[in-house]
DNA sequence: CGTATTTGACCTGCGC
DNA sequence: GCGCAGGTCAAATACG
């Protein structure tokens, strides 16, 4: 748990950061360099701000979840009308980490209007809890969902769901318009929080997943890709990116490879040949994980 | 038995 | 206003 958020994250990629992810000692911290950089160029491409408070967010959260597990509590202060994209549990802002190794950046727009149902259902239901004596459809009505920040990326992978380091419960399966292949959607397990996430696969290329995280974490992993067993660049993804769509959009749009289907309307694509070249191999985990589609040199 | 997944139904948002 | 597509719920089912 501690050993996730080790250093302040924002240190580690303005200070030291490595391209060189192959020959690194540690292909964990290669790959939070590889990802703090690429985001630091992003961000800073935008003149965006970073503010290094996420590892407090988290730890202010978590002492939460240890604390109280009661899911009302948590839940009353996951979205506000203000929060601009804030995480689920905590309004911190912090760094993300753009994984561009694996794949071109789509932002969405922080505060995309749609409905909040899904925070008022989660306040008093839960997926797990026990049904309310309110039908959910009336509850329906009446609620603005604030769409949280999303974030989408593309790996090319054998396997659907990728390993991140968070724990998700599987909610849904919709079939994709002009996609032959279904789209799950996955929920953070943590009673706390509310960070989501859609896993599809590329209508033109089948090997690639595209997995889109909305929402910020507030708590840590329950791993660490140390073991082997989780996809780094899957888990910075959903530690870190959503958290970076807490600033203003420059609502401009530049280039994406990520089907339209999965991330509405606004949404800001950030353009990848802008970004340091990347590697063009990733440490994967158990090999599950084949080549990460590097932005602005896939399908050459 | 507790937890996770599946899946059909339903609701919302949006374009026409 | 209507229809479509995305997104979510929740009961049923599967699994460990």
């Amino acid at each position: 748990m501690e050993d996730q958020e080790g250093g302040d994250p924002l240190n580690e990629f303005t200070n030291g950061s490595s391209w060189a992810l192959a020959g690194g000692t540690d292909p964990v911290s290669d790959t939070v360099n590889y990802f703090f950089d690429r985001e630091s160029a992003i961000l800073s491409e935008f003149d965006w701000n970073l503010q290094p408070n996420h590892t407090e967010e988290i730890e202010r959260c978590d002492e939460l979840d240890r604390t109280d597990t009661r899911p009302d509590l948590a839940r009353t202060f996951s979205v506000s009308e203000s929060s601009a994209g804030a995480a689920a549990c905590g309004s911190g802002s912090v760094a993300s980490s753009i994984p561009g190794g694996s794949a071109d950046v789509l932002i969405s727009n922080p505060l995309i209007p749609s409905s909040s149902r899904e925070d008022t259902l989660e306040k008093s239901t839960g997926s797990g809890g026990k049904p309310s004596e309110i039908p959910s459809k009336v509850r329906y009505k009446g609620q603005k969902r604030i769409r949280q920040p999303r974030f989408a990326f593309m790996t090319k992978s054998e396997v659907d769901h990728l390993e991140d380091g968070y724990r998700w419960r599987k909610y849904g399966q919709k079939a994709v318009k002009n996609s032959p292949f279904p789209r799950s959607y996955y929920r953070c397990t943590n009673s706390k929080c509310t960070v989501k996430k859609m896993v599809e696969r590329s209508s033109e290329d089948s090997t690639i997943v595209i997995t889109t995280y909305e929402g910020q974490h507030c708590h840590h992993r329950v791993g660490f890709p140390r073991g082997g067993f989780i996809n780094h660049e899957a888990a910075f993804a959903g530690q870190l990116a959503p958290s970076a769509f807490q600033f203003h959009s420059p609502g401009i749009q530049l280039h994406t490879q990520i089907p339209p289907s999965i991330t509405q309307s606004k949404q800001v694509v950030v353009d990848s040949r802008k970004l340091p070249e990347p590697s063009p191999q990733f440490p994967t985990d158990e090999g599950l994980l084949g080549d990460i589609v590097p932005p602005g040199i896939r399908n050459r």
